[in-house]
DNA sequence: TTTATTTCCGTGCACGGTAACGGAAATAAT
DNA sequence: ATTATTTCCGTTACCGTGCACGGAAATAAA
């Protein structure tokens, strides 16, 4: 551990009587070295235990690497706003290391877009990229050309089965939906509950939702066998819709209380929620958007399960900053992040 | 936010029409430079928005910086020994700047300990310090030793009331106890509970459980006014007297079902836990040791608050490199780390 | 053997900043 | 006016690597 003095390039090129030239062609193997010196060069490495400086060397080829990220438009107030907040964070840990980040957005409802931003990156030129890949075989068509230029790629949120990828920052789909149905039920067994979902595009075939549900009715089958779910669709941006839905059905079924949605846009339903307090009820969402914070504060939703994306964000660039700069792959190439439940209690420190 | 191209510290002795050698001077304020050619660089600093390039200033004085964690023994599966995990993170992240870490312990029970740890800190000549002040008194006395030495520290865990520190990372402590308590009671009113404490060596003046306590029979009087709060205590290195301890207890009073603790020891109470199942109990702890874990995924703990000591070590290490290589000061000196809520279900991805 | 090619390797500058050294210019002392 | 001091500033030699350039040595072709 504990070296007195560094051993430089220099030493080794003066221990095997090379010059330092032939030892860094060595120590980057591009060639035009003989076996002979080959040999000495590797042997003076290991016995003087030498290691290379990382200041030097990044001083010496002022390289400004350039990260890109590929993510959906980050809207205020949506969940990819929240993961666009991880660049800057990321931003400080590797921004001095002379690692720079760009940014380019596609919309999430439209595949051409997608394919426009991929194209847009190619084009930058960058030495690493974070997708969020929403589009599955666009992304894999994307993933091949990247890997056809020796460009390394993170995926965050989802992933796609296809491999190649230098590291996955996510969180645990299924998971947290057995999380979130204990959340909703604290336990026991309850006798219903209603599931609010978002009508998708067909277009869109990745949806982490589906995977966040069957955890829930997994945990449901489980613990509450008798407890009948209720399904019903909202399109978020008509309001009065809405609102119409919900009351609709709470008329036909009285007897319900607790609600959950798997998406990010519980907050959607505060107008309701408001309309029709209920003390006794549970009412559990997903993402620590700053609308559904506010709504656990005033004790609309009883509970969030936050995955912290700009969490997944700063860990997938610092991964493939370690992997341009050292070359060092990522100790688990699949990491699934911490859940957390966020309550009105403990809302205020996030 | 964009440069195109980075600016060099010629670039402004260009500008200004002086050398190399004088800006730097400028940079470091090391004087002999007149006040015109001073006022002339930093006009240049600032209107060409000149940054100093981290490598080539580590390379040019290979300084490399220690920071002296100055922290309790950490014993395996204690608190500490989680703090201490946050050393090797920050390695991670600052130890290519050139930042060396090293360990100093002293005996939580042992005032003199503390002393003796003190000095050799100030012996090893570190750029910066991370303390977790459990001696108040001893505590100053050291900080402004370290005042007087320009040596830079910051506060985790908990932090005296003097001030002089670069920062400080800690839990918001009044306000984990009110999250515990309605973790405990579910939001319901209770009839009882009963809280297990460890009695304190009077010579140990900071106990961060005062406040906690407070913040749990605050919410308690709110919520669950007519609840009756037990207190024990017990020998944390005497099994046999948990035992008697708590059967003597639930003896006299059988009609109580919830336990909390307010230190990081829940795990101690394990053993009668599992040989008095109760599965509508509800027992409450705090912090991510691997005990409390293993008690949470076995169902004898309900629930714990984790504060993460690692995360805290890891940002208090950060704060004081930035300090020490670019003289940044943190964006917030007190800065209350989040409350994380861990059960059975999502204690796997921690 | 001479000439043309490869194979292999040393030299030297660049990267951006640090700080010691010494000297010119400005001021003070004689 | 001359000498002694300050005050201020430019020059220069590093720090350890990366890499282009050119040339010596070894081999192949003539």
């Amino acid at each position: 551990m504990a070296q007195n003095e560094k051993i430089t390039i220099l030493d080794i090129a003066r221990r095997t009587g090379l010059s330092k030239g032939t030892v860094d062609r060595v120590l980057h193997n591009r060639g035009e070295v003989s076996r002979r010196s080959y040999d000495k060069v590797m042997a003076a490495i290991e016995e003087l235990g030498y290691e290379p400086n990382v200041y030097a060397s990044l001083l010496a080829k002022g390289q400004h690497h350039l990260v890109a990220v590929l993510i959906p438009a980050h809207e205020p107030g949506t969940f990819w706003e929240l993961a666009a907040g991880g660049i800057e964070k990321a931003a400080e840990s590797v921004g001095t290391l002379g690692v720079r980040m760009q940014h380019f957005e596609y919309d999430q409802y439209d595949i051409e877009s997608f394919r426009a931003a991929c194209a847009r990156v190619l084009e930058a030129g960058p030495s690493g990229v974070v997708i969020a890949p929403l589009f599955q075989e666009e992304t894999d068509l994307f993933a091949a050309q990247l890997r056809e230029h020796g460009i390394p790629f993170a995926y965050i949120d989802s992933k796609p089965e296809t491999d190649g990828y230098l590291a996955y920052f996510g969180m645990p789909l299924y998971k947290s939906g057995y999380l979130c149905a204990d959340q909703l039920t604290g336990g026991f067994a309850v006798p219903s509950a209603l599931i609010v979902r978002i009508r998708r595009d067909r277009n869109q075939q990745s949806d982490p939702t589906i995977n966040r549900r069957a955890g829930f009715v997994d945990y449901m089958l489980e613990h509450s066998p008798d407890c009948i779910l209720g399904n019903v669709f909202i399109d978020p941006n008509d309001p009065d819709s809405i609102e119409g839905t919900l009351d609709a059905w709470f008329r036909e079924h009285p007897g319900t209380r607790h609600i959950v949605m798997f998406n990010s846009r519980i907050h959607l339903l505060v107008p309701w929620l408001q309309r029709h307090p209920d003390s006794q009820r549970r009412v559990v969402g997903f993402d620590n958007l700053k609308a559904n914070m506010d709504a656990l504060r005033d004790g609309t939703v009883s509970c969030l399960i936050a995955q912290h994306p700009d969490e997944q964000m700063r860990l997938a660039i610092e991964a493939l900053a370690e992997y341009i700069l050292r070359r060092k792959l990522p100790q688990k190439k699949d990491n699934f992040m911490h859940m957390d439940i966020l309550t009105r209690y403990n809302v205020d420190y996030y």
